[in-house]
DNA sequence: ATTAAGATTGCAACCGGTTGCAAAAATTGT
DNA sequence: ACAATTTTTGCAACCGGTTGCAATCTTAAT
């Protein structure tokens, strides 16, 4: 077993309280005791341990980190971003993965077992109620590229996704095409239904638009590039908005099996700018979320959060940014 | 603050310890006794802390998950396989992100502060003394996608690079390449280093054939890129056995980009088989590591060795197997 | 030198559980 | 019905820390 606050105490010939506030800021500790305290420590390896201590202060500095996108390239930066910041201020993440097989009743349980200290919730399928689940159970929760609501339940940090959609639209319509797809994410999606507002909110504005809307089964590569074959078999538009980079990659790849080529034959529009969509053989025009930011604010808030239990629930939205590259006609 | 043992213990008329019995299987408790506890608990919502009981019992059934490929996209499915496992054994990931900045020393000391049950390290580019230093702090670790050694210090899960090396030389071989490539990853990683000797042993049985070896910056597009786009300069070989598959795919944009075609003008077999290799605009032919089979069995070993602290290092190699897809000429 | 104020210290109770032990209750056998 | 077992139960101590409080020690001021 490890050292504990006792040996080290013994060891010092001091109290177990001297030692425990030589490891707490803020509390009273002569230098002389500090350093007698802080050489038994170094002796005997000791570290403090932070379960236990939790006991008393109430503070886990555990931080559930929940998500469902396993399978979204995009995720791999935005987890290695949460993870780097949350361990930058101090904060551990747990991570979770809710698989369709763990219900959510589960995990919400396991991490107030584990008492948490906040969750984080990153995922842009799941629906708002599962976040509230653990407002409902007074755990700070913030809600990461989740939906917008003018006056959300739960804290949440995201995009408009209205605003995405209708900056598609404008960046479609700016390069002249006439009769242009929203190929969407699952229908269910309310990244999906939003986008397809913003869109159709523009494109209705213009005359002589022809528009085609359909679904693709799932944000992957393969529902993607199993929508677009569907599409090039009845008369495809002229250039799609694509759910997402990686369905906007399934779509590419249909494109080419059809020996087409865009942007000349069809062209594309993706969403998240992931890492990916710059590689010279993809070059995908494709609309930025600025992940970083909504990390760093997710995390931020939900350190606002714990500090403030009752904190009045906060939606911060940031704005997109379309990545000009090569699979739309220019300008 | 949460429902506690105490209160639930007073609604239900019982002592404290009959409500801890309840929870704990293998303990004694009367019919009558659970049932009145468990109602109690269901009114109150009651869930027991881990963390307090962690106290007690020694264990916490956290693990921390190590690691620091955070830009390779295998590593997604790999941490989507390592939490789902995890999940199901009833064991939580705490994760470390292992940056250029966080001292290893660091996430040692706070995963002790923790006191995770155990550690598995999942890289192929850090250094087996990392996942060592774990063991001397006599916490049961596991290397997963180390280095094999046939008489480790720690417990290893992973491929046998050197003839992973054979394998790919074989290969290229049987395909008539007479000028073949070497493009490993960065010269100091343990992977590459292994699997250039496994390649380098066959190439040598064999008369007549000319072999070049180079090496990328790192296990990233861009590096294969560029590392090929090198290549391309001075007399290319004919086929090319690249680090990993990102690297390959880089590699594949810069004969893209030079106007040439693979497997036409020049063959291409990478390393890992994410699941990007078989889409069907990369269609990449390459190695196959069973990830799901390394992980279940790390999470295996990692629970086996926290049973049993003694039990002596061992190392588990998995066999790969080509995947054959078009970026090389068929046989 | 004396006193008041401030800083430091140790005691003991507590955080939310677990567990060895002995007493009490239930079960078994005759 | 009674003794011998076996099960169930509560007490109390403990896990590794924190913290309010009162006692002690410093320091500064008169």
């Amino acid at each position: 077993m490890a050292i504990t606050l006792k040996e080290v105490a013994e060891r010092a010939g001091v109290s177990r309280s001297a030692v425990s506030r030589t490891y707490t800021d803020g509390a009273s500790v002569s230098p002389k005791t500090r350093k007698k305290v802080e050489k038994a420590a170094k002796e005997l390896g000791y570290s403090p341990n932070a379960l236990a201590s939790s006991l008393t202060t109430g503070r886990t500095k555990l931080i559930g980190l929940i998500s469902n996108n396993f399978h979204n390239p995009l995720f791999l930066e935005v987890f290695d971003l949460f993870t780097r910041r949350l361990q930058e201020k101090g904060l551990r993440p747990l991570l979770v993965n809710l698989t369709d097989e763990t219900d959510p009743e589960n995990s919400l349980r396991m991490l107030k077992q584990y008492s948490v200290d906040g969750v984080i919730v990153a995922s842009s399928t799941l629906l708002p109620e599962f976040a509230k689940a653990f407002h409902d159970a007074k755990i700070p929760v913030v809600h990461s590229f989740g939906r917008f609501a003018s006056a959300p339940d739960v804290h949440v940090v995201g995009v408009d996704n209205v605003e995405c959609g209708r900056m598609a639209a404008r960046t479609l319509l700016a390069r002249g095409y006439k009769h242009i797809g929203f190929l969407g994410g699952p229908k269910g999606a309310t990244s999906t239904i939003d986008r397809r507002a913003g869109f159709m909110e523009v494109i209705g504005q213009v005359k002589g638009i022809k528009v085609k809307v359909s679904n693709a089964a799932a944000y992957s590569f393969e529902a993607g590039r199993a929508a677009m074959l569907k599409e090039l078999k009845a008369s495809p538009a002229e250039a799609y908005f694509c759910g997402d980079d990686v369905m906007s990659i399934g779509a590419l790849s249909a494109i080419e099996s059809a020996g087409l080529a865009a942007p000349e034959d069809i062209g594309i529009i993706g969403l998240n700018d992931m890492e990916m969509a710059k590689w010279e053989n993809i070059n995908l025009t494709t609309i930025r979320q600025p992940i970083k930011q909504i990390v760093d604010s997710s995390v931020e808030l939900v350190i606002a959060a714990l500090e403030d239990r009752n904190r009045h629930p906060e939606a911060r939205l940031f704005s997109c940014q379309v990545m000009e590259r090569g699979t739309l006609r220019p300008l």
